[in-house]
This record gives C-alpha cells, structure tokens and sequence, in this order.
DNA sequence: GAATTTGCCTAATTATATTAGGTACAGTTA
DNA sequence: TAACTGTACCTAATATAATTAGGCAAATTC
C-alpha cells in the first residue's frame, strides 16, 4: 500500500478542520485518522496522545487570531484599533468555532508561555497606548478588553443571545462603543491624551 | 446487598462534587459510578446518557448561581448591585470551578429556556434600572455585562492572567469600577437619572 | 404472607486511547 | 540495479468508557 504521507501539521489540520464541523469537544484521534485515511495507531508516530492533539488545534488557533489581529491592527489606532481587533476574534469565532473552542483549551503554563497568547497580550496593551492609562490601569483594561471580548464572543457563539430580538452585531457595535468611551473617559486616564 | 439509595438529585451532586475536584471534562459515569459506589449501568435507571449527566451539571450550577445572585441583590442598587452581582459569578467559579465550566455547557433550546439561565438576564435587567438606560440599550449593556462578567472570571480561572504580578482582585475591582462609569456617563442614559 | 414493582447486578457490545511488535515501502549506498 | 537501512503504517492486544439486555433480590403494596 502506498503511504499516506501523515504528518504532525497534517493531523493538527485534520483535527481543526474536523473540530470547526462536529464541535471540537468531539474531536477524536479515531475520527482524525479515518479523515487522514489511516488507522489510528499511525497517528502515535507523530503525536504522543490525544491530549497533545488538542494542545496542537489550540496552539494553531491562538497564531491564526494572533496573525489575523496584527494585520488587522497595522495602520490603525484609538478607536479604529480597538474594533479592528475585537472583529477579528468575533469573526474568528463564527468561521472557525471549533478552534475558537481549542483556543480556550487550558494549557501548561510552559507551553501557554510559548504560545501566541502573549502576542494577544501584547496587542491588546499596544492598542491601549492610543488611549493612555498609565500603569497598573493599562494591564487592569488588558484584563477588562479579554474579558469582554471573549465573553461576548463566547456567550453569543454558544446561542445565549437567541432569545432576545435585538441584532447581535447592534449590541456588539454598542459594547465596542461602551469600553471605548470607558476607556477615553476613565479617572486614571493622563490628562492632554 | 443492600440497596444504595442512588436517585438523579445524588448522581448529580456526586457529579457536581467531581467535577469541582478533577474539572469538568473528566466527569464520567463511571468516575460517578465508583464514588456512588454503584456499577455504572446501575445509573441508567437514573439518567437517561452520559450527556444528561454533564447537562443535570449545568442546570444545577446555573440555579445555584441564580439563587446566590438573587440574595446578593436583594437590596442593593446601582454600582453595589452590580459589583454584587459580578463577585457571586466570580466567588462562585472560584469555590466551584468545575460547575462554573459546567454551566457554560451548550443546552439545547428547549432545556435552556427552562433553566435558570433566564433568570441571570432577569437579574442584570433589574440591575439595570439603577442605570436608567432606555431600550434597546438596556438589552445591550445586558450583553455587555453578561460577557464582561463571564469572560473575566473564564480568563481569571483558567490562569491567562498569571503572567502579570498586577493582582487579580485589584484589575477586577478596576474593570467594575469602568463599567459602572460607563454605564452611568453612557451617551444613551436619558438625561435626570 | 403473596404479588408486584423496581433497584442494582452480571454479561455483552461498541468506541476510544494506547502499547508492542511486524512488514513493506523509500531513500541511500555500492 | 541489488542490497541496506530507516521508518511509515499495519495488525494484535489491552484498558477504560458508554450503553443495552436481561436476571435476581429487596422494597412496597395488598
């Protein structure tokens, strides 16, 4: 029989690509393998459980957001950045929900040090010069902005909103508008921004 | 053998108590079984699958939730209430981290709709008012805070804040104090609140 | 105390996760 | 091109989890 050719990149592909159709809490090696048309054992060549495949789709998804949020932030500023990148993880999230999912994936704390989850860290903190809060309120709005963004995100993303008329996309335009008024009017803000 | 006693209102606290301890996604009807000290398909007398289990889980966290909101709130109003309101969500995650996961736990429509999940929307409406903010502001800031809430307490718990000294109870307190201010300087609040 | 209900059991099936060990294909050297 | 070597993928086997079928004994009812 000829080789299939697995590899580690083509399983975590697989993986993604299987967690954003059938959920990815439904994510098994089995399932994988019959994607990648070999039987399962083949894959413990290239990944060591089915733990580390998760860590992979989560490590994939939080680069892909973390690529898609520095391109979207280039070139923009204030308000304009603020939006840009929220945007990015809510439309991250409904195109691609199983990964969103995975990039909520607990890692260990070494393997989350050298994920691309200190990018989105450091983005939201580069973002939020435009507005000026010194030090500890800039880390303290980090924490707000995650916070919000991926609450919202995840709440809508697992139907929350449903049951109430009002358009989701209106809300979320009203909440960007919110944290940016908090955020340009906040006491700890300098004066003469 | 004498009988053990086993009833769905047990099954569920066994595990509700498990999850706490081992995390949610380790719940399994035969973890349940073991500590019940029961054969796991004893349980399937008592729930119907091992989803009703996880599902039993969210609906009894999102009551316990909705009850402790409720007795935060009776009498309180404007930012005592809604700092109220957010540390119960956020004490609750931390003394029962594994029924916080759980109630995030996607429930189909119908079983939603009868949880208590309404009642928090409920609750942060009612909280609301102190804020006098016509509709359909009302139903976004709902979002917002539901999102705010949530996202900050997810972040919290599963360690994304780790990496900076800044303490968490401090940026917590930070982040109600800004959305308290938001709220209250928010363009659509009607003027003489 | 007999009849009935039912709570919990054993046995068996299917799916997933994983380890051990074999075979044949691919790339390298002669 | 034939032999050599590495390794990609396989089969076989084990453990745990989810679930169904069917039996026995304990609790409940009369």
């Amino acid at each position: 029989m000829a080789r299939a050719g697995v590899t580690s990149e083509r399983v975590t592909r697989a993986a993604a690509e299987l967690a954003d159709e059938i959920g990815f809490d439904r994510v098994t090696g089995s399932a994988v393998a019959r994607r990648l048309g070999v039987k399962e054992p083949s894959l413990y060549a290239h990944i060591a459980n089915a733990r580390e495949l998760k860590v992979r789709v989560a490590l994939l998804a939080l680069e892909e957001m973390a690529d898609q949020a520095a391109a979207a932030l280039a070139g923009r500023a204030g308000k304009d950045a603020l939006v840009a990148l929220a945007n990015v993880y809510r439309d991250y999230a409904r195109r691609h929900p199983g990964r969103y999912a995975a990039s909520r994936f607990e890692l260990d704390p070494e393997t989350a040090a050298r994920s691309a989850g200190p990018r989105h860290t450091e983005m939201t903190r580069a973002l939020l010069r435009g507005y000026d809060l010194p030090e500890p309120d800039q880390t303290d709005a980090v924490r707000l902005l995650g916070g919000a963004f991926h609450g919202y995100v995840s709440l809508e993303l697992s139907g929350s909103f449903r049951h109430t008329e009002r358009s989701t996309d209106a809300s979320w335009a009203w909440a960007l508008d919110t944290l940016d008024h908090a955020l340009r009017t906040h006491p700890a803000r300098r004066a003469g921004g």
